[in-house]
DNA sequence: AGCACGCCGACT
DNA sequence: GTCGGCGTGCTC
């Protein structure tokens, strides 16, 4: 008899404890098995199994309960190995998630413990040659000598007939057999093309091998040829027998970088990431666990990836936020490859033209290795940026969006025939209804935010939640009719351009249009097509697009992300200004970039216009200190959250109160209303925690998570968030 | 999480 | 009198 210590698949803190089952057989820990919970039948995730002489009867005496056999095993082996079983503990107390959350992160849906339906492996009619003397015909004799060369060839990939293989197979020279194939989700052209290095690229490469273990910050400009080094560490690590993990933000903006690998490196490359159906995942993710795939090339969870003998993990945009997990279990991708780069002894390399501050500050205090890659590969000079003052621009009475100058230059380049990319700086296409008689906003009834007017449905809707109305025939208020939709979101802006410029063409790049599946790579097709010359689009273009014939990039609004209330605002916006403008003039031609602002002297702006790095840097690490911000210390951010108002605040001052009295060091600020105070009729409250120490802040936060989240469940929940990107 | 049990308001 | 609202408690 075997007592099994098992995990449940609910991923809430009320059942972060394991619950114990009997066995006859012996299990494996870390396969999922069939239990009955309650009333319902769930899976579970063994943790842990211990024999045991005793009997059911004499068990049930010692502890007090009934207990409930295993009803099934699903898998045979483990699904993660020692390694990552540990990893998941430790993401668990990282990240103050219930453990069965962890291992969901970790694993492919179809694997996840709470996943009911279960994709399988697909199969393919193969043709074998079993025999291949008595073939009686020329043609079938010339058939089989096809076959030959072809072994294990799917059957409708064969040039013969049917009726002469169903002739071969009655004879017993080949069988045709069912063979377990793995989708492709991309076509394989595999040519190992030979990469000729730069003195810089050498260099840099030579002193990242050359210090195994170590972390290193590559930092180098657009077009600076970092891809080259990648993908020669890469091949270096490989011909070791070692493997390669390499990230990238958001691989269905960035599939360049999975065609480079997959050019070079073939079918030795597996490939993770969201958008691909979960059958490939699933496949993807098999290849890796038996050791068929060397090298991994994904976004963020691909760093939990199931490779063995690690060489070297890549995190190419290393600052991009995406890297950062916003739901539980939150983690931060680089810190998650730093532990597995320890276990393994692998070397990481943070790559970015605009490196995070906090990777940046820890290269020059020599934590990481610094290499810089200063120039461009082709000495291509950088794209000349022009800033122009908005204020200026109302002075001289106009009030478009457009300035003179951002007119001139997209009408010039449209002119010329070349094409331009317009930034609409803004999150998502927000804009918002307003009556014009009384002022009345529409407000979505669940969440404190202002409606959206999606004018192609004609539905407003909240971002945020479900509610969707149809558009108000009058208002609510005070019964008028005349509503106007307020702010500039891409669809407006989309209808202005071609009324505004001669012969523009538009086309509009952002969730709205690019939601289908490869509906993004459809349409940069069709603008590498020359099928539109202008590209209207929110941040999603800033990210590795490459035009030949882009020449011209106007940013129409960069302040929008300078005036967040986020103390990162200045380095997204300096890190996007300088994106966005890489993407002109990466053909032949001299880029050309226009920067519309209120904020014409603000050194996020300045120092982007000029493609300097290392001034900014300087400059906002001196905001950070004066301010505390990170990289002067760590931050955790404390969300406290219920339905019902009246309780939201005393919790809240009772967890700061809790906070001062057991820890040192720290600075707390808040318990403040959320940005967004009410959210899915949930009221929500933050305390932002600076420390420098997170010992006692660790232990304080996991004593705040029992006492609410554990015991008294229901009534408020406490979320937190250590290294917090975006606090909404 | 999910489900049952239990204790109060508006209905055939 | 009963159907069903959701508050509370429990799951090995």
């Amino acid at each position: 008899m075997y007592i099994v210590k098992v995990l449940v698949e609910h991923p809430v803190h009320s059942l972060d404890t394991t619950f114990d089952y009997l066995s006859h057989e012996p299990l494996l820990k870390g396969i999922r098995v069939w239990i009955r919970f309650g009333y319902q039948k769930i899976i579970g995730y063994v943790e842990s199994i211990e024999e045991t002489v005793l009997s059911q009867e004499e068990l049930e005496k010692q502890v007090g309960f009934h207990y409930q056999y295993i009803i099934d095993v699903i898998d045979e082996e483990p699904l993660l190995n020692e390694e990552l079983q540990d990893l998941a503990n430790q993401l668990s107390r990282m990240t103050l998630s219930p453990r069965i959350s962890c291992l969901q992160a970790m694993l492919p849906t179809q694997l996840k413990p709470a996943s009911h339906q279960a994709v399988g492996m697909k199969t393919q009619l193969c043709v074998e040659v079993i025999m291949d003397q008595s073939a009686k015909t020329v043609k079938q004799q010339e058939c089989l000598s096809f076959l030959k060369k072809h072994p294990d060839i799917p059957l409708k990939e064969v040039p013969y007939s049917r009726a002469l293989l169903k002739n071969l197979e009655k004879q017993g020279c080949i069988q045709i057999i069912e063979k377990e194939v793995y989708r492709q989700p991309f076509s394989m052209t595999h040519q190992a093309k030979h990469i000729q290095l730069t003195v810089q690229q050498q260099k840099v490469v030579d002193g990242i091998l050359s210090h195994q273990g170590r972390v290193a910050l590559l930092h180098g400009v657009t077009g600076s040829g970092k891809t080259e080094v990648y993908l020669t560490l890469a091949a270096h690590y490989l011909k070791n027998n070692q493997a390669v993990m390499m990230l990238v933000p958001e691989i269905s903006l960035t599939p360049m970088m999975v065609e480079v690998f997959r050019e070079r490196f073939g079918d030795q490359v597996a490939i993770l990431h969201s958008r691909l159906s979960q059958g490939e995942k699933y496949d993807e993710y098999r290849r890796i666990k038996r050791q068929e795939v060397k090298i991994v090339v994904g976004a963020r969870s691909a760093v939990f990836a199931p490779l063995e003998n690690i060489g070297i993990i890549i995190l190419d945009e290393e600052h991009d936020p995406s890297y950062k997990q916003e739901s539980k279990p939150r983690y931060l991708t680089s810190q998650i490859a730093k532990i597995r780069a320890k276990t393994h002894h692998a070397s990481v390399v943070l790559g970015s033209a605009t490196p995070s501050l906090e990777s940046y500050a820890r290269a020059l205090k020599g934590i990481y290795d610094l290499y810089e890659l200063p120039d461009r590969i082709n000495q291509k000079p950088l794209p000349h940026v022009e800033i122009v003052d908005m204020i200026q621009q109302t002075r001289q009475h106009n009030y478009s969006l457009f300035s003179i100058p951002m007119k001139q230059s997209i009408q010039t380049t449209i002119d010329k025939g070349e094409q331009v990319i317009l930034l609409l700086n803004k999150r998502g296409y927000a804009t918002y209804v307003q009556c014009q008689d009384c002022g009345e906003v529409l407000k979505c009834p669940h969440c404190d935010v202002t409606l959206t007017d999606h004018r192609s449905e004609h539905k407003l809707k909240c971002h945020y939640c479900e509610y969707m109305i149809d558009y108000p025939r009058v208002c609510p208020h005070c019964g008028s009719t005349h509503f106007k939709s307020i702010g500039y979101g891409t669809q407006k802006i989309e209808e202005e351009i071609e009324k505004l410029f001669h012969g523009a063409k538009v086309l509009r790049y952002d969730v709205d249009t690019t939601r289908q599946k490869n509906g993004h790579l459809k349409l940069l097709e069709k603008f590498r097509n020359k099928e539109a010359n202008i590209l209207l689009g929110t941040q999603m273009i800033a990210k590795g697009l490459d035009f030949e014939d882009v020449t011209f990039v106007g940013v129409l609004n960069a302040d929008l992300s300078l005036n967040v209330p986020d103390f990162r605002a200045s380095e997204r916006t300096f890190q996007l200004l300088c994106q966005v403008s890489g993407r002109s003039g990466r053909g032949q031609k001299q880029g050309h970039v226009i920067i519309q602002t209120y904020n014409p002297d603000h050194y996020a702006i300045t120092c982007a216009a000029k493609h300097d790095y290392v001034s900014f840097f300087h400059q906002e690490m001196k905001y950070r200190q004066v301010a505390k911000y990170p990289p002067y210390c760590h931050m955790v951010s404390i969300l406290i959250q219920s339905k019902q108002e009246k309780w939201i605040h005393q919790v809240a001052m009772d967890v700061k109160n809790y906070l001062q009295t057991h820890s040192h060091q720290t600075i707390i600020l808040g318990p403040a209303k959320s940005t967004i105070y009410k959210m899915q009729d949930i009221y929500r409250e933050r305390i932002l925690v600076k420390f420098l120490n997170s010992k006692d802040i660790y232990e304080a936060l996991n004593n705040i998570n029992d006492y609410y989240n554990k015991q008294q469940k229901g009534k408020v929940r406490i979320v937190c968030d250590f290294n917090p990107y975006s606090q909404i």
